[in-house]
DNA sequence: CGCTTTTGACCCGCGC
DNA sequence: GCGCGGGTCAAAAGCG
C-alpha cells in the first residue's frame, strides 16, 4: 500500500520553502523583535536597555527562535494568500523579504480577513523518503485520505483536533518529485497552549502525555488567528483578536531597521485586557485558555533550514500528534527567560 | 478507555 | 441528467 508515513506528513507541515535570497545587509544583521506580554521584555526593559547588549540578546533571540520555529513565516503566508487570491494556490515563496515593504509588516489582523478563504500551498523538499521530521506544532487529525486522479500518491486530509478550530491541511507527494510534499493549508488556528509553553509540557523530558504537546503556532497560524477570530463571532475569539493586535502593535514600537518579528502574547496579558475570566477561557474549549505566543517573523532572516531532514529516521509515530515535546520550545522559553 | 488512523461510503460540485 | 473526481463522514480497528 502505498501512502504517506506519518513523520513526512507532519514534518511536511513545518517545512517551509527555501529563503529568499540574503543579498542585502538585513540578512547578515538580522534579528527578531521579540515583543512579550507576559514575563520577557517589558518596554521599559527595552528602552534602558543598552543598544549593543540589546542587539546581541535579539541575536540571541534570534538564533533560538530560528531554531525552534520552522513554520511558514508572515510573509510566506501573506505572498501565498496574495497569490491564491490572484487565482492561483502554489505558493510562490520567493518573496521579497522585507526589501519591499518597507515597515516590518507585523500582522495585521484586517489583511488577512480579507483573504481567509483563500488556501495556500506549499511545496516541502523533504530528506529522503521518511527523514521528514519538521512539524508545525499543531496537532491534527487525519480525516480521509483519497487517491488522486493522475497522482500515484494519495492524499491526506488533517483537521485540527482542536474542536473549535477549523484548520485542515492536504498533504501529498508531488508526483515528478518524490522527495516533495505538496501541503496545502486551508483555514488557519487560533489556538495555543500556553501551559506548554510556559511548563514545558507539563510531562517533562519529552515524556509528556499526548495532552501536553506544544503546540507552537507558525506565523500562518498567527495570522490566520487574528483572521479566525474575526470570522468567529464569538466574544472570547474577538478578544483574542484584540489580544493579538496589541501584541502586534507592541511589536512595532519596539523597532523598525530590520525586518525580523518574533511577537509572543500570552494569555495573562490577555486576559488582562480583555476583562474575561478564568471560567470564560474554559469554556472556550482550549481556545482561549490557550495562549497567544505570536511568532512572526520575516523570512529569509535566518537560516531557515527547515529541512524536515533528520539525520535518523524516527519511527514512525502511531498518531498525528506533533511531538513538540521534542522540540525546544518551551526550552528556549527558559532559555529566553534566562537572557532577559 | 480515550484518541487516532484506516477506509469504504456518501455528498457535492463541475463538466459534458 | 449523468458520470467523474475531490472532499468529508463515520464505523471499525489499532494503539498506548
Amino acid at each position: 500500500m502505498q501512502q504517506l508515513g506519518m513523520e513526512e506528513l507532519q514534518g511536511s507541515a513545518a517545512a517551509v520553502p527555501p529563503p529568499p535570497p540574503l543579498d542585502d545587509e538585513s540578512s547578515s544583521s538580522s534579528k527578531y523583535y521579540y515583543c512579550n506580554m507576559m514575563t520577557m521584555m517589558s518596554d521599559a526593559e527595552a528602552a534602558a536597555d543598552g543598544s549593543g547588549a540589546r542587539r546581541r540578546r535579539e541575536s540571541m533571540v534570534n538564533k533560538l527562535i530560528s531554531t525552534v520555529y520552522s513554520g511558514p513565516t508572515i510573509s510566506d503566508i501573506e505572498s501565498a494568500l496574495s497569490f491564491t487570491g490572484a487565482g492561483g494556490d502554489q505558493q510562490q515563496i520567493a518573496m521579497d523579504d522585507g526589501r519591499n515593504s518597507p515597515p516590518p509588516v507585523v500582522f495585521s489582523p484586517e489583511r488577512v480577513l480579507s483573504k481567509m478563504e483563500n488556501k495556500y500551498t506549499l511545496k516541502i523538499k523533504t530528506c529522503g523518503g521518511n527523514g521528514g521530521l519538521a512539524e508545525d506544532g499543531y496537532k491534527w487529525r487525519k480525516y480521509g485520505q483519497k487517491s488522486i486522479k493522475n497522482s500515484p500518491n494519495p492524499r491526506s486530509y488533517y483537521r485540527c483536533t482542536n474542536p473549535r478550530c477549523n484548520a485542515k491541511k492536504q498533504v501529498e507527494r508531488a508526483t515528478d518529485e518524490a522527495d516533495t510534499l505538496i501541503v496545502t493549508y486551508e483555514g488557519l488556528h487560533l489556538h495555543y497552549t500556553y501551559s506548554h509553553f510556559l511548563l514545558g509540557g507539563g510531562g517533562g523530558g519529552g515524556g509528556s502525555s499526548k495532552k501536553a504537546k506544544l503546540h507552537p503556532p507558525p506565523a500562518a497560524a498567527a495570522a490566520a488567528a487574528a483572521a479566525a477570530a474575526q470570522q468567529e463571532e464569538e466574544d472570547e475569539q474577538q478578544q483574542m483578536l484584540l489580544s493579538s493586535q496589541h501584541a502586534a502593535a507592541g511589536c512595532y514600537e519596539e523597532e523598525e531597521e530590520d525586518h525580523g518579528v518574533a511577537l509572543f502574547a500570552a494569555a495573562d496579558q490577555h486576559r488582562d485586557n480583555s476583562g474575561i475570566t478564568d471560567d470564560d477561557n474554559r469554556r472556550t474549549n482550549g481556545l482561549l485558555e490557550d495562549v497567544v505566543p505570536l511568532l512572526v517573523r520575516r523570512p529569509g532572516l535566518v537560516s531557515t533550514t527547515t529541512t524536515s531532514c533528520s539525520p535518523s529516521p524516527a519511527p514512525s509515530p502511531s498518531s498525528s500528534v506533533s511531538a513538540w515535546n521534542h522540540h525546544p520550545y518551551y526550552m528556549d522559553m527558559a532559555i529566553l527567560s534566562n537572557i532577559f
